[in-house]
DNA sequence: TGCATTCATTGATCTGGATCAAAGACCATT
DNA sequence: AATGGTCTTTGATCCAGATCAATGAATGCA
């Protein structure tokens, strides 16, 4: 379960920090790693606040709201750290997208011991300052733009995030499916659908196969992602050409 | 400029620091101490992070989309502490709801001082990611929920902000405007009014002048709040009586 | 290789909230 | 206490995106 030296490379990744340390070791011994298949939700503990370090794979953490329907709050890839609230009025439920690994602290134990060591706490006082600025983005885009912007928004921010260059195109692998992205931009799979047929026929993008999007003008797509809804009174209703 | 006892005073209210400590009279030589009057913008430097304090008032931060529209990402009242970040792909303004003071910190040495000081840098592990669920809950809101239940976890959580218990009843004097609501909630005034008819109607709420708004069923109103858009598909399509 | 099941796309219609447009209430100033 | 400007409420209409309803891929499995 523990490997020693899988764990201080990490922390060094994560954090900076050196392998071998006092606190980097403490870490280790209140450190679960949980190893998930695709679509599987992380068993975790609900009475505490946790933190998950992903370590391999990507995962989506979406709040369970009455109903059928979720609120995914963020996508993460190998290498993001989450906070997992226990309080709060909603359940936050963490889920793989593929094949995953993660690690898992209590939240309390884990910001002990950032508390404690000032290269661990600098390091996430860069990280939650960004987190939250991430969750205020979206806040914006689910308040103030529209539907063909916010999957604008979704594809250029994938591209930073996971997109491979090839040529002048930027390919997407994305692990999330259609339900996903509606769940995260707060509208329907009919209207990411449809959405994307738009951007298809303006010959922004090609989708290959269910997973598979190619940017093939991201300029475009960026400029897409920038403008609120009631921005400028003059333009045309929508953007289909 | 600076007050020594009043900087003090807060950085123990605020982080739990003893006062007349190193770190303390670091920080003291990088804060700036604003005074503002109603409806001012900060004047912050928009080149680097910023870490505000609120010791008095109350304040919008808010992010200018293009056009004529803003989404504001949070209210803040005496003692909330504000990351405000200058890259991104918007501008973050921060407005004063009325007379508000305020200590600013550029946030790398704010932070520089946090790591090394174990007290505070605790202190700030509880706050950020409280933030983040703050943040979180919002994006929940603008997501998945209606504007009537929207508009009920808007008052709910001022109730908890700002709420006076006045027997059975608990008093709100809200120092935003309708806009501002609108703006905060992703609505127009237009829905935000008809809304709140809709409360005074079914007997929730009474509005007195522009600012004072008191809950008569808070238990109602958190009922109304939690539940998400599409959630159970037997009940009526709206709340109204 | 074909079948089955799940996922994505497309079409038709409906609706909550936006937009457009007055009217009415509040507050500051004189 | 009257006045003017701002903010709020209310009403009428419109539209982006939800919902309802098939149809059409893609992937997994036998």
């Amino acid at each position: 379960m523990n490997n020693h030296s899988a764990f201080d490379t990490f922390m060094r990744a994560a954090f900076g920090m050196e392998p071998g340390g006092k606190t980097c070791n403490q870490l280790e011994t209140i450190a679960t790693t949980l190893s998930l298949d695709r679509g599987k939700i992380a068993p975790l503990d609900r009475s505490i606040d946790q933190i998950a370090c992903i370590t391999r794979g990507a995962t989506k953490l979406a709040v369970h709201a009455s109903g059928d329907r979720e609120q995914i709050v963020a996508f993460h890839f190998a290498g993001d750290i989450v906070s997992i609230p226990s309080d709060g009025s909603h359940i936050y439920v963490m889920t793989s997208l593929v094949e995953t690994e993660l690690l898992v602290f209590p939240a309390r134990e884990f910001f002990d011991q950032a508390s404690a060591e000032s290269t661990m706490a600098r390091s996430l006082f860069d990280r939650l300052p960004a987190a939250l600025n991430r969750c205020r983005e979206k806040a914006v885009a689910l308040g103030r733009m529209s539907a063909h912007e916010r999957l604008a928004g979704f594809l250029t921010g994938m591209a930073e995030r996971v997109g491979k260059r090839v040529g002048e195109r930027i390919v997407l692998n994305l692990p999330m499916s259609r339900q996903d992205i509606g769940d995260s931009l707060g509208m329907t799979i009919e209207t990411v659908s449809r959405q994307l047929g738009a951007m298809r026929k303006a010959g922004l993008i090609e989708t290959r196969g269910r997973s598979q999007i190619v940017l093939r003008d991201i300029r475009e797509l960026a400029k897409r992602a920038g403008h609120a809804k009631q921005a400028n009174k003059k333009p045309p209703k929508n953007f289909e050409i």
